[in-house]
DNA sequence: CGTAGGTCCTGCTTGC
DNA sequence: TGCAAGCAGGACCTAC
């Protein structure tokens, strides 16, 4: 499942091979990958038809490639003047893949972009439907530090509400300790909720509350100052950990998002482990479920509150 | 308003 | 063996 670590692998791909490249054309094979571009599918297809992709950018579990050129929005458009760019969720199973614009379709893909070089196309490739592309205008960065508010760099409006993730300069440590005391509501629940904190999903959530030895039913108003900075610094260290290892196949031409964690997948200590001992201190990995999802963690060195929320 | 739960979707796994 | 239920889950939507 693509999370911050996986979405950045795939951001860094697409820096790679598609940056500075003009759209020849766009064709949507499945109308449900841009369903939340309310124009509809064609509307979608011809607005990036002629445009220029800049540096692609990443929120959390969002990322988007800038658009340049001419054909961009119309007339009096509010986001005209921060511009336009092609926002792109993986959900479950999606996959940005480039390559030889001639091989065969693949068997779940949705939607295709070649380019006016004649290069390398790219393809959005989800089994599931839970992703999808969208065309959108770019408003400023709520989430930014006040200070540089005005020249920080925009973001894609339907994701003005998703907070920064932890591996960006505009995530506010302090600010998160004080919302998490406000909630009243699980951590983990708390760390999945991308309005509080961008990038964590389930796989990432367990790992660092794990390596926090934080139980995921805490109630977040109990928290520690301590205990959150502790919390932070595990997801940092977890995620770091895997885009370190996710990194290794950059210079595949093929745009690395297999998701599943790649080659990450051994060193999870937790998720996917029910049953088998926990690497600190040997007791059985439990499995709960939560949120019609599992939670593992270990009993020993995350036990249960007392008092427990979910 | 904040919080909690349902929902979408396909393919692999599990159980009868 | 075959079929059906269970499971995976991010983010939006609705209900309380």
């Amino acid at each position: 499942m693509p999370e911050l670590p996986e979405v950045e692998v795939v951001r860094r791909g697409l820096e790679r091979h598609v940056a500075g490249r003009t759209i020849r054309s766009a064709e949507v094979l499945h109308p449900r990958a841009v369903r939340r571009h309310l124009p509809g599918p064609d509307d979608f297809a011809a607005r990036l038809a002629g445009r220029t992709v800049d540096v692609p950018r990443r929120r959390g579990k969002y990322l988007w490639l800038p658009l340049t050129g001419p054909g961009s929005a119309s007339g009096a458009d509010a986001d005209a003047d921060a511009g336009e760019a092609l926002l792109a969720h993986l959900g479950m199973s999606g996959q940005l893949l480039v390559g030889d614009p001639g091989r065969a379709p693949q068997k779940h893909l949705r939607v295709r972009i070649v380019f006016d070089d004649g290069g390398h196309d790219l393809r959005f490739v989800d089994q599931r439907t839970f992703g999808h592309l969208m065309l959108t205008g770019l408003v400023p960065d709520a989430f930014a530090p006040p200070p540089e508010q005005a020249k920080a760099a925009p973001v894609p409006e339907p994701i003005a509400h998703i907070a920064a993730d932890p591996l960006e300069d505009a995530f506010d440590d302090e600010a998160f300790y004080r919302a998490l005391r406000r909630r009243r509501t699980g951590v983990k629940r708390a760390l999945l909720d991308q309005s509080l904190i961008s990038g964590v999903g389930n796989i990432y959530a367990d790992e660092a509350l794990w390596r926090a030895r934080l139980h995921w039913a805490r109630p977040t108003e109990t928290l520690t100052r301590a205990e959150v900075r502790r919390l932070l610094e595990a997801a940092r260290q977890v995620m770091a950990a895997a885009l370190a290892v996710g990194g290794t196949s950059f210079d595949s031409l093929y745009v690395n998002v297999n998701g599943e964690s790649g080659y990450f997948e051994r060193s999870l200590e937790v998720y996917g482990r029910r049953d088998e001992p926990c690497r600190r201190c040997g007791s059985p990995i439990r499995r709960d479920a939560f949120m019609n999802r599992s939670s593992y963690s270990c009993p020993k060195c995350q036990p249960r509150p007392r008092r427990a929320r979910y």
